[in-house]
DNA sequence: ACCCAGGGGCAAG
DNA sequence: CTTGCCCATGGG
């Protein structure tokens, strides 16, 4: 008997989908990753077409792994110019993941003005010393709000979060004591939840929009950072002097279509997997020109 | 609408 | 080793 579970995952590729910075706790391990999904221990490989996975864990990691959605019908349906079109090339097998939704608004809450390999060290110092954690694992569950909460600000500096550690707090607050309810956001439309997502302290537009996009499977959710605001001013607007920021908001809506969040994430990645795109070198899979 | 604090890893000097 | 860059949010 085989020690893993397989599942069939074509037009999937995980090392793309985990290093595209969606989410930070995954360590290599072989020639795979090691991780949680919520709660659940997993460890996860790629060989062809096929993942090969903890026993027991094949469904919620399809589920994750969102391996339902319909690459070709995504990819169809974003707009017809040579920018999109490098970017989806490049990100071939690059999917949203279905994040936990308390764990993804808090993971984002502390990714502002920080590179990936800073968020990464900022959610495993969290999830060691304020979650739970597990026998024999390297990577410990996130810690619940009702967690983060009674912590002070002064712990979760000790974290690496920096002014974070206050937002963090207040935002963990608001969810503990039922001021926010990220479960029951489900049920608004987009705009409404945005709104209640922008209530909580140290979430604004960009990563309320992380959130409906890898939270929420808003798949129309179309997060703009500066990456994304430099691909669509240099792409989309090159005659164009002034463009502020509401003229790229409502482009964004309207150009990229239902799956826009998709899109979104194929132009942020590419473009950041640039050789020095812009000045600075973020991903850990860039690297210099010797 | 504009301006700037804030924080620490990391590339560059 | 020291300097400067990165770049979301909130508050003035």
């Amino acid at each position: 008997m085989k020690p893993w579970g397989a599942i069939p995952a074509p037009q999937f590729n995980l090392r793309l989908t985990l290093e595209s910075g969606q989410v930070f706790h995954w360590v290599p391990e072989g020639d795979g990753y090691c991780g949680l999904i919520g709660e659940r221990p997993v460890r996860v490989e790629q060989v062809g077409q096929e993942l090969r996975v903890t026993p027991g864990t094949e469904e919620a990691v399809a589920r994750y792994f969102a391996l339902d959605h319909d690459l070709e019908a995504i990819c169809a349906s974003f707009p017809a110019d040579p920018t999109m079109a490098q970017a989806a090339a490049f990100c071939s097998g690059l999917r949203l993941i279905r994040q936990p939704l308390w764990e993804c608004v808090a993971t984002f809450l502390t990714s502002s003005m920080k590179q990936v390999a800073h968020i990464r060290q900022m959610s495993h110092a969290l999830r060691q010393r304020f979650g739970r954690s597990i026998p024999g694992w390297g990577v410990a569950v996130y810690p619940e709000p009702e967690r983060l909460a009674r912590a002070t600000e002064a712990e979760l500096r000790g974290c690496g979060l920096g002014y974070r550690a206050k937002h963090l707090l207040g935002t963990a607050r608001s969810i503990a004591e039922g001021a926010v309810d990220l479960e029951a956001l489900r049920a608004l439309d987009d705009a409404e939840a945005l709104a209640e997502l922008c209530r909580l302290p140290g979430v604004g537009p960009k990563i309320a929009n992380c959130a409906l996009l890898f939270g929420y499977e808003r798949l129309r959710a179309f997060p703009i950072d500066v990456w994304i605001e430099r691909v669509l001013r240099r792409s989309y607007f090159a005659r164009k002097r002034k463009v502020t920021a509401g003229q790229l908001r409502e482009f964004a809506a309207n150009a990229f279509g239902p799956y826009g969040g998709y899109a979104q994430q194929y132009l942020f990645h590419h473009a950041r997997s640039q050789p020095r795109a812009g000045g600075g070198v973020k991903t850990s899979a860039t690297r210099r020109a010797p």
